[in-house]
DNA sequence: CCGAGCCACTTTGCATGCAATTAGTCCCGT
DNA sequence: ACGGGACTAATTGCATGCAAAGTGGCTCGG
């Protein structure tokens, strides 16, 4: 029995709605954010096609969709590579996501739901109740994080704004997990998190903005000195 | 003698580098924005493969790279749209841009280049140039502002700003052209764009900003006024 | 020993065939 | 006459074949 299935959802498999070519975007996707594909490693259509049990046509539109969103590059004829993100990258990355994440939260603060705020707060309280840095902490800490940011941008309710989104929050894992090991910069996310639920509870739409602003600059600076530190 | 290939850059004539699936992305692209779909129209991958002299595999990768765009909706199984804009969405499109290219703005400050800045003049130029109302008229002046626009998020030199605009700058030709058909609207458009050439040519970052959100904000404004006079 | 050129294998990109699904139409029953 | 259901035609989505371009290795010459 093979177990590639296990990286769908399972309601993909009770209800195969969408296409193929969907399935194996997102699959890959989830690959690639994941590490299973390091940067720099090739992405060969009849390998991928393989391993998600179709042909390449449905590979090939995948390969281009994960190019728009940045995460892979296909130079016509030589074929796709997971794309590596060098300092550069991030820190560019990082600013444009910080002023779209901005205008999200504040757009949010205006919409935003009780039922979004409890999410929230409860996403905030299963970060917090975890503890210690085992390798399955760390991936449950990095998959609350990116539910509550979600939560965030579903509640600005802009399409152009979460389509826009798409194409910066494609980070490798690798990249981000450096967060959630460090224990202190997992209590100050943790904190800015909490800050921003309190300024969107509040309805006060510039204080969630500066708040996820800071947040997201704060992220980034953390990534550049451990990027600094680690090729010194 | 047509002028579609305005809509291309001259060297992707001269030089037909690239797959084929990419010159149907860009050709089908200015097809849509120039208003030659019409939103809502149908768009069978048989028909497009026999326009563009290709087969329906490189139609599918385009259609498929354009609905990345917004400019194309596609429904498993049924078939790929133009997509219609409404009120809305003209709304929240133009608040992401406004942030996205004010921030090119403030970036493309410190980093543009003499040269980049005798383009924008040039730019400036021709469409002060310009005058009268006729078709072709129309035509250029919209041609001269995405130059001018182009020009700027290029200084900006942040990829991932580019790439975010990408997903809300395309925008069919048949809204934007209200703007260049007034000759009010074109002659305040034609002013900000001075202005914001001047802040650039001073370095100013925040005076540039607020320049150019200022000058996205007030094409929104028009352009739901004139939506709202045409529906009721 | 090293480099340039050539050849074979690999891989991509496009075209086309085929099955599955949907839209449209017509007929039939009520 | 009108609504429902089945059939037909059209269209999508996937698989596969094939040609072209690229990559790597090998040989031969310097």
């Amino acid at each position: 029995m093979d177990l590639w299935f296990c990286t769908q959802t399972v309601a993909s498999v009770s209800a195969p709605v969408g296409t193929s070519a969907e399935r194996v975007y997102e699959d890959l996707r989830g690959a690639i954010i994941g590490g299973e594909f390091p940067p720099g490693e090739r992405l060969r259509t009849e390998a991928l096609a393989e391993r998600f049990g179709t042909s390449r046509t449905p590979v090939r539109e995948a390969l281009m969709l994960l190019e728009g969103d940045g995460l892979v590059e296909i130079e016509p004829r030589r074929g796709a590579v997971v794309r590596a993100f060098d300092s550069n990258d991030l820190v560019d990355l990082y600013e444009v996501r910080a002023i779209l994440e901005a205008r999200a939260a504040f757009a949010a603060a205006s919409r935003i739901t009780p039922d979004e705020l409890a999410a929230l707060d409860a996403a905030c309280d299963r970060a917090e109740a975890l503890s210690g840095s085992s390798r399955r902490t760390v991936e449950t800490l990095m998959a609350t994080n990116e539910e509550f940011h979600g939560i965030v941008v579903a509640a600005a309710a802009s399409p152009r704004l979460t389509g826009a989104l798409r194409t910066v929050a494609g980070i490798p894992r690798t990249f981000k997990a450096v967060f959630w090991a460090e224990s202190d910069e997992c209590r100050r996310s943790l904190a800015a998190h909490r800050d921003i639920v309190a300024s969107l509870r509040a309805g006060s739409a510039e204080r969630a903005e500066s708040a996820m602003r800071l947040h997201v600059l704060t992220a980034r600076d953390f990534l550049i000195e451990v990027m600094r530190d680690r090729q010194d």
